[in-house]
Parts: C-alpha cells; structure tokens; sequence
DNA sequence: ATCGATGGAGAACGCTCGTTCTCGACCTGA
DNA sequence: TCAGGTCGAGAACGAGCGTTCTCCATCGAT
C-alpha cells in the first residue's frame, strides 16, 4: 500500500478545513464563497476536500454542526459558572453582549445560513432547526430552576436581541434584553 | 416617433415586474431566482425589465421597498384601528400572528435578504435597516403613547417572534411575545 | 409607399460555480 | 529495482448566472 494517509492526519484536515470554512462562510456568505476560495484557504487539494465532504452542501452542515456545538459549549461554560439561577439567566445576556461585541461579528450563522439556504436546502434547514430548538431548551432548563414560567419570552428576547445586532451591527441589544429580563424575572 | 410607450403603460410593466419578482424572491430566495424566471413570471421582455432596473441589484432593492410601504401600511392601518394605546400595542402582535398564518409565509423578507445578501451588497443592506429602523421606530410611537417606557423590548420581542415563527413556521412565537408585552405594560 | 427608429423575442456572451478528470510524482511492497 | 496504486496540482466540464446583442416586425412621419 503507497502514499499513507493516516487517521490522524485525517482528523486534522477536516479541522483545518472545517475551520476555513467557517471563517468564510459566515465574513461573507455561503452562496458568495467558492469551493476554490475553501481550497485556498485551507491548502488542501480540491481532491481531498470532496472525499472528506462529497458536497458542499455537506461541507456546509458539518460546519454549522461544529459551530453549533462550541458556540453552545461556550455559552454553557460562561453560564454555569454562576451558581444563583436567576444570575444564571442574566448572564445568557452577558454572555450575548461579548459575542456581538467580537471583532468581524456579522450575526447569527444559522439565521443567516436560514435566510440563504432555508428555503431550497433540507438539511441545512434541519440543521439551522436543531440548533435553535437546541438553544431554547438550554435556556429553558435554565429559566426552569427560577422558578419563574417566563422561558418563551426570554428565548424570544434572545433572537431578538441576535437578529437586531447582527443587522444593525450593534453590542446594545444585549443590555436592553438583559433589562427585560430582570423585569420578567424580579416581578 | 413610432412605437410608443405611455407612462401609464409603464408603470403598469413596473407593478407587474415588481410583484412578480417579490413573489419569486421571498419565496425561492434572491440569489436562488435567475432573471430569466422573472421574465417568464411577469411575461416582460428581458430588455425592458432592463430599461426599468440597470441591475437585479437595483429590482431588488425596489422590491424591498415597495414591500416595506404595504408591510408598514398593513401594520399601521390594522393597529391605528385600535383607540386604546395598550391595545394598539397589543394589535401589533395580533397582526403578527396573522401574518405568521398566511399561507406561503416564510419569515421576515428583511432578514431573509440580510442574510443572503447583507455582507456583499451595501445597497440591500441599507434598505433592510431603512425597514428595520422604520419599523422600531413607529413602535416607539405606539408604546411611548402607554407612557411605559418599554419600547426597546418590546421590539426585540416583536423581532424575536419574526424570526423564530420564520424559522420554525409556526405563528405562534406571536402568542407568546404578546403575552410577555402585557406583563410588560400591565404590571 | 418608404424610411428610420423602436420594441419584442430570445440567442449569445463572458463569467463563475460545483464537481470531475487528467497526469505526473511519489511511495510501498516484492 | 521495479511495478502499481495513490496522491497532489490544477485543468476541464457542463450548467447557470447577469447582462448585452441581434434580428425582425411594427409603427409614425413624410
């Protein structure tokens, strides 16, 4: 057997190439990045990017799975790291207000990805599904342990404050949801 | 001067074009509908459709603005039908539930547009916040007029319930963000 | 009746896309 | 050393895009 390609070497080319992925579709767009600008951006041969991936419409959703799953993990560990539960919920918005404040913030990829995609492929749509649905139950477990039965409104108060920073390219959704919240929650 | 083309004649090709292309638009997605389905849709010759809009970029944006002056007439005349200023607030989520309910809804035309064409097309991106804008600020008005300040929250419920209703295709994130609206007003 | 400008129908252009193919270099097992 | 399979680099392909051009029928003015 020639040229070995090993398993490791395997995993790290999906990750680099997963990695560049994301960084382009979501500073630009999925439908405006090409399959070349992918290549060149993670210096693999468009050989090896199609065995990984057979299309870019599986590309596509293996980078939102990814994303989903750090951009949960990270969510998870700020928020956890508070122990009173209705400080809990407040830092979700916390939380919020540091990820629109990040350098090249353009919104959220999935609602994004919906808005390009939604509408003409299943899976991507599915994905973009799982992680919202994802999204709200965690904050819903959360605002469980309240005690208080305001979870619908403050999901809503999430996406809201997400789609209105992302859009008008502004931190201050976050505090002004934040605010709310503690309307909600303190009665 | 032979063949003649009469204003009336034109904006009649103009309403024609632009409601076909909106149809097309909102429900395939922008970039996913070529010009050529256009043509055959509102039955306008391609050099013509060309006379009235130099680029698709600017059909586009035409499309977007004339479907935020019907979005916010719709609104403004439903809710100002309303005499109570708590009440008109509320109607505001009434008739977001129905047009959640309308068949072929597939989320706010705003943010489907930002997502697909937001980082690549400066003139669609400041359309979306001109509609954005227009939107929280007639809000504003109404809220304002309860003498609560909430404004702010109030909006980012109402944008909320847009995007997880387009999302999931569901109308009934309108339910939930007037509910949150009341307790917001009431107590 | 004839001329010339105009508009309609759609072919054509140049480009880019996602995807596949070609081909030479390389490495491994015998 | 040699043979054969595999890989990398990038050309190539077919389709579709936004946009422009060609060509002919049509009409008003003379």
């Amino acid at each position: 057997m020639p040229a070995p390609i090993t398993e490791e070497q395997t995993r790290l080319d999906r990750e680099a190439l997963l990695g560049a992925a994301e960084a382009l579709f979501y500073a630009h767009g999925i439908q405006a990045v090409g399959m070349d600008r992918v290549r060149e951006a993670c210096g693999l041969p468009l050989k090896r990017i199609y065995r990984l991936f057979p299309t870019k419409e599986d590309l596509v959703v293996a980078v939102l799975r990814r994303r989903d799953r750090r951009w949960r993990a990270s969510l998870t560990a700020h928020v956890e790291s508070v122990p009173d539960p209705r400080e809990r919920v407040l830092a979700v918005f916390d939380w919020l207000a540091a990820w629109f404040a990040e350098p090249g913030f353009r919104g959220c990829a999935w609602i994004n990805a919906h808005g390009e995609l939604g509408s003409s492929s299943e899976p991507v749509l599915a994905e973009v599904r799982s992680h919202k649905r994802a999204f709200r139950d965690q904050l819903t477990a959360w605002v469980s342990a309240t005690g208080i039965p305001v979870a619908e409104p403050v999901y809503l108060l999430a996406e809201g404050a997400i789609v209105t920073a992302g859009i008008d390219a502004r931190p201050d959704p976050a505090q002004q949801a934040r605010a709310a919240v503690e309307t909600l929650l303190g009665g």
